[in-house]
DNA sequence: GCCAACGTTGGC
DNA sequence: GCCAACGTTGGC
């Protein structure tokens, strides 16, 4: 067996488009995270993430923005057919089917969280100063979460 | 390779 | 709806 650490990482995404709720009512709780247009986001899912990671599902753009469940990567990066959809909303006409640029991994849903840990309190944690995520102006949609900051913020769940 | 203009993200 | 913070694009 793999002497592996487990990595840890934060999704982000509009609950409008796509929530928790959506991932647990997949048939087999599972998506694939499409839709990825970064090409910083597109490296930690193309040359770090692995099946078994831990991923806090993010809520985005919302009344009240925070971490509101657990996934886990099921499936690592693997091509984003929909760059290659002219109809799918992220679309990308520069991304070659036989040289593709877009990557996105599967995720399976693990659990909600009790209550939604809201961006405030992430903010007001000590603990989490320097996390990429309560950073100012950061805009990554996927992130890695050191493990001591992932501990952290289950114990916020309490 | 620089940088202004423009588009997007996402909190508020 | 506003706007700050970025990322991308394209002229030069």
């Amino acid at each position: 067996m793999d002497l592996v650490l487990k990595r840890y990482w934060l999704v982000k995404s509009e609950p409008d488009e796509f929530s928790i709720d959506d991932l647990q009512a997949q048939p087999d709780q599972t998506e694939h995270w499409d839709g990825v247009r970064n090409h910083q986001a597109r490296n930690f899912m193309r040359d770090d993430m692995k099946v078994g990671d831990q991923v806090f599902f993010y809520h985005s753009n919302t009344k009240i923005p925070g971490i509101v469940g657990i996934a886990e990567v099921c499936r690592e990066g693997y091509t984003d057919h929909t760059a290659f959809d002219p109809d799918d909303k992220h679309y990308d006409p520069k991304s070659d089917p036989d040289k593709p640029r877009w990557i996105m991994v599967d995720v399976k849903y693990v659990r909600h969280m009790t209550h939604t840990i809201s961006l405030t309190e992430l903010k007001d944690s000590a603990a989490l100063e320097g996390c990429p995520l309560t950073r100012r102006g950061n805009r990554l949609s996927v992130m890695p979460i050191e493990p001591a900051h992932w501990t952290t913020i289950l114990e916020m769940e309490a």
